[in-house]
This record gives C-alpha cells, structure tokens and sequence, in this order.
DNA sequence: GTGGTCTAGACCACA
DNA sequence: GTGGTCTAGACCACA
C-alpha cells in the first residue's frame, strides 16, 4: 500500500516513485509483475491521475517499469535499473554528509544518526 | 570563498547561507568580523543582489550575523547560533539516510560511506 | 512462427501483420495458403483473440488476405498486394534516417549501417 | 525557429526536443546558452506551457540541458549526451532498416531512399 | 519573470 | 479498460 503524505516538500509524484520502489524492494512487486492501473493507483491515493501518469513515465524512462498501452505497466526484470538507483541514493547520502559536516556536524554524531537511522527500520519492517 | 553551483537544485540564497557558515567553522570568520557588503558579495560571486540580501536576512534571523545601519553586517558571536542550521542539515542527512536504506544500501555500506566522507574531509581541509 | 516482442511500441495488431508479411516474403506462406484461425494464432501467440482479428481484417482491407466465411482466411495470389505496407516500411526508415541525420550521423556512416543490416540478414535466413 | 506540424503523429513535445536538438547541431545554440523560457516558447509556438514544460524536462533528463529554477533553462555542455542521442538514433534507423527489410525492401531500394534522404538534406539547409 | 507541481478534464490508439 | 498526449488554469519557490 502506498501512503502519499500530503504535508511533505517531497513532491507528489516522487513519494509515488520511491513507494513502487519500496514495494519493489520488500519483494511485493517481483518482475514482470503487473502494477495497479495509472487510474486505479490514482483513486487508490487520491492523487491526480496525471501525476499517477509522471510518476510511472519517469520510473520507465528510469528502467524500473515498462508499459504497454492497452495492458498496463510492470516491473521490469533488469537489475541494472537497481544499481543505478542505489548508486544515485549513494551520491545523495554522500552529499548530505559532506554538506552537514560543513555545517559543523561531528562526525561521531554522524554515525551515531545513522544508526538511529538504521534502528528505526529494524524496528517498523 | 565563496563557490555558488549554478547547476546545484540547492537554492543560490541557501548555497551562500552555507558558505558563510563554512567560513565561519573554518574559523576564516570570527565573531563580530565584518562579512563583505551585499554589492560586494553579489558581484563576487555573479549573484543577484536581491538574493544576496535574502541569504544575509535568513542569516540574521536565524541569529547567525547582526547588522548594524549604515555599517553593514557581522558575524554574531553565540556559537549554538547556527543550531537551526544544523538541525535542517541532519534531518537532510536521515532523509537521505532513510532513502538510501529502502533502496537496499546495507547498514555497513552506509557507515563506509559515511567514514568515507569525512576521511576525505580530513585530508583536504 | 510469429513472436511479439511485448515490451516493443509497436502494436501487438502491427507486429502481427508484419509476421504474416514476413511468412509470406520467406515464401512460408505461397498464395492459397491457408492461415491459422484466429483463435490457433492468438493461443499459440499469447495474443488477445480480439487483436489477431484486427490484424486480419486489417490484412484483408490491404488485400493480403482473403477469408471466406466458414472455412478460413487465405493468402491472396497479387505479388503487389503489399505495396501499401511496404510504402509505410520506406517511410518509416525515411524518417528514421532524416532524424539520425538530424542528429548528426553522416551519410556514410548511415550508408555503412544501412549495409550491416543486409549483411545480417543474409547470414540469418 | 521551431516549427511545430500539428497534422504530424509525432507527438508535440517530441516534435520541441528534435527542434532544440536541431538547433544545437547547427550551432545556432552552444554550451550554456539560455534557451527561452517556458512560457516564451509556449506563446511562440502556440503550444500550451506543460506541453514545452514536458519537452524541457524529457530533455534535462537526457542531460541535454540544465534549468535552474528562476533563472532559466541552459544548453548542456557535455558531449557524452550527443553520443547516447546518435548512438539511438542510429538503434531506431537500424530497427526500420530491419523492418523495412523484412516487408521486402531491397538492399538497393534501401540504399537509393538513404541517397535520397541525404540529397533532400543538402539542398535545404 | 522563471522553472516546477498539481488538478481537472478531454481525446486518442490499443487490447 | 489501459497507457499517452494535450490544454487550461492555479499555485509555489526562487531570482
């Protein structure tokens, strides 16, 4: 199930994209699997279908999906798509630390969040 | 010095708010030091001066600089001044964190990464 | 033997027709022959019953085929019966190579490409 | 000038992406060059802004150019993306090759429609 | 002014 | 029903 949390700067069709990635993940979704219909995941969420739309053209063109018009979308099979997605999830996580360590963050304090981090997942998956 | 990344999503008000701070935990500012004028900085670093004057307003609401008429700005004294900083700096950092985890980046590989960041550090600065 | 390539964009009811084209161009298929019906095509194929028969009336408007009622669609004997689809190929590939010119690929590299494709034809079939 | 053909089966976003892209081969944009803006583009054109917004992005995407929220869209300078654009076009131009093949186009028909595409080229730019 | 996000709603090809 | 394209129009952050 994909919760969208509407108070987030995250943008809609993002919270989309990392929630079928999610599902992805946890090994709900295994590929070739068929995703729920751009409408179907619309009214589901409540979101716009269009936004829907983005989300699952942008996770093509990423190579986590494919679509057929008149079939629908699903997973793709590559686990290439995954390597560039973790390699991208990298460079963000890097650039976070080296911006917060300029900002003055120890690094002691540094990992003791990322464990925090980590713990919390523990705990709720 | 001051480096704006013109290419960066990061706001050029927000990169110059964190250049300040990075003079200033590198010590190249010390309390009550007076920081170049906005005409100054603006032309400096190619800057719009509006945007220049919104990153020191930021700043000196945040208690990080005070300005006085008709002389310009200074860098405040207190040294948990830039606590908001910081606070927005490690909730970035978990987000990150957080994504990364859900995209399959292990625990350890996380902690490597994070050691990485700040070995690099250690050598350049 | 027909295969669809799912994930291609072009329409399952195209790739269809072309198939048959191509049993027809491989002296497969001679005049007269008899096609498979079209739930034999659709259950060997995977292909929704619905658009095989589009496939095949839109062959028979082309005069590819023939069907009469209660036996079967046919192969028709006119060698020339597929100039329409052979019309919309040069067309495409016309288009195609306008766009790659577009982009920069030169005449001779395009004329080089062009031969590699007969090339591998010659060896495959 | 893009000229945008509203009879066309191209799509109109596709049809603005070749446009930039035609423009950039010729030389008439270079690196870091401000493209116009969304909205200018729009009115020009007589297309609707999301629809130029979706060109802009598809784009950005591809790595051709950069936009910079309040400052405007850029021309990439990196050659790497011409590359994976003619490495694609050149994938597309085989592919109708191919097809063109198998619906019975000779090896000198092929040839001689090439001939013809670059000719037509010639004269008109 | 400039890009980015989102909704509402229409229309199309395809299955 | 399913994805894809497009318009119209609103609203936001940023420069």
């Amino acid at each position: 199930m994909i919760q969208i949390d509407w108070q987030s700067r995250v943008p809609v069709y993002e919270q989309l994209m990392q929630g079928i990635l999610r599902l992805k993940n946890l090994g709900v979704l295994a590929p070739d699997d068929q995703l729920p219909s751009v409408r179907a995941l619309a009214s589901q969420t409540g979101v716009n279908p269009n936004t829907v739309q983005k989300a699952y053209q942008m996770l093509e063109t990423k190579g986590i999906i494919y679509s057929v018009t008149g079939r629908g979308s699903f997973l793709s099979a590559g686990a290439d798509a995954d390597e560039t997605i973790l390699n991208e999830a990298k460079e963000r996580l890097a650039r976070a630390a080296r911006e917060a360590a300029q900002m003055g963050l120890s690094k002691a304090a540094a990992l003791e969040l990322l464990a925090a981090v980590y713990e919390e997942r523990g705990k709720s998956e």
